[in-house]
DNA sequence: CGGCGCATTGAGGGCGGTCAATTGGTGTGG
DNA sequence: CCACACCAATTGACCGCCCTCAATGCGCCG
């Protein structure tokens, strides 16, 4: 739908800076192929991942409206972004009040997704929090056909993993096999195999509804 | 600006539902008075609390998008909310590019919030999350005109800053004891006074530009 | 073959959880 | 006015999840 409105493409590399945080970007960007992943560093030198992001996602369509951004983001592997410049969302936003709603909508899809990691970092134990983000990336990857039965891959090392839940490395690590053990996924390098979806759910305690999967008109 | 989108006003008393999860609400509510939480309910029965809201939010700007309610919105005190149907919020996006903007800016506000409380949720030990929370709430009820120099009301449970802060009952009032033997709040009833903002943002590792406080054009 | 990054493992400790009892303030009925 | 109920705040004891520090494996690359 926004084909015509990305001006260029570029890529970047894994572990590169795709946008730092305090930049006013004078366009959002598309991502059309690798992971990314949005981050906060606070004083004291931790990192917080807050999102993952897999192709098909609208990395940074919030600094259209915020202008400065409150984050960086992160290519977890290599990258292929589209830039759509301001300058064509704000035409956009003149004249074309169902796109724009439509893309208004994908900044509160983000919104949701914020609220349910919110609800698994700060209510659930390591094990089932991790589990829920299985679940999450794989019905997100599913929709844009990223995926290869139960299984696909994803890019991330353990303490990126454990930037985004909240957790040591180390502790990444043991729940992990803790999962394997659970007979619940698989994961050699880069490659996840979920092996028991009902469990893995139920474990994750997860209810996809948050992630708006359905369509209906707008 | 939006004094002529307020189709109703209502009130709630303090402790009811005023939107429940699953909800399909035909319109988005202002909250004009009192204080007001969003929350997600685990099958396991714990709470999670995702946003607190001052008089001035627009609660549930988000479900003009999303449709369906992710979440339940529980009034913590007793309040007034003005409705602004969804259908105006439709004529709005249809005629007025500029103010849909405004509405749009809006939920990537909360999207920005919700990004910093992953943030100190998951990075940084009650302490400092407790006196985020404070700094947060401060500056935004400053903004809104409900402050008195750094004294504040808010009428909240420890039990409601636990599913806040993800901490339970028990250990947010032995926080609350360290932050009030560090000299840096007094708290009684619902009052809050802040005694040393300088320390107090010191301990927060508190930055307030995700907050966008200030001005410019959209 | 050595270096490097990441995964894995072990040991020990602390932050924050749970359970349970007590205090204190407020509202209500007698 | 007092007794009682109720709810939120507070306190104590104990424990476990997860952290930190540190060492060891392991695959990949120059």
């Amino acid at each position: 739908m926004l084909d015509g409105a990305i001006a260029w493409t570029a890529t970047f590399p894994a572990d590169k800076d795709m946008v730092r945080e305090g930049d006013r970007p004078a366009e959002s960007k598309l991502l059309l192929e690798g992971f990314a992943a949005r981050y906060k560093i606070l004083e004291n030198g931790k990192r917080k991942i807050t999102n993952i992001h897999v192709p098909g996602d609208f990395i940074d369509l919030h600094s259209f409206t915020l202008k400065t951004m409150d984050h960086a983001i992160l290519a977890l592997s290599d990258c292929t972004v589209g830039g759509v410049p301001h300058e064509v969302l704000r035409r956009i936003s003149e004249e074309h009040p169902h796109l724009t709603r439509l893309l208004w909508l994908n900044t509160t899809l983000d919104g949701a997704i914020h609220r349910q990691w919110l609800v698994t970092i700060g209510r659930q134990a390591a094990l089932g929090q991790f589990a829920h983000l299985i679940c999450e990336l794989f019905l997100r990857l599913q929709v844009v056909g990223r995926t290869d039965g139960f299984r696909f891959h994803l890019p991330i090392t353990q303490a990126e993993l454990g930037d985004a839940m909240g957790l040591s490395a180390v502790h990444v690590n043991r729940t992990l096999q803790e999962l394997r053990a659970e007979g619940l996924v698989t994961w050699t390098r880069d490659l996840v195999s979920i092996e028991d979806w009902e469990r893995l759910c139920e474990v994750a305690q997860f209810n996809p509804s948050y992630l708006n999967l359905h369509c209906e008109p707008r």
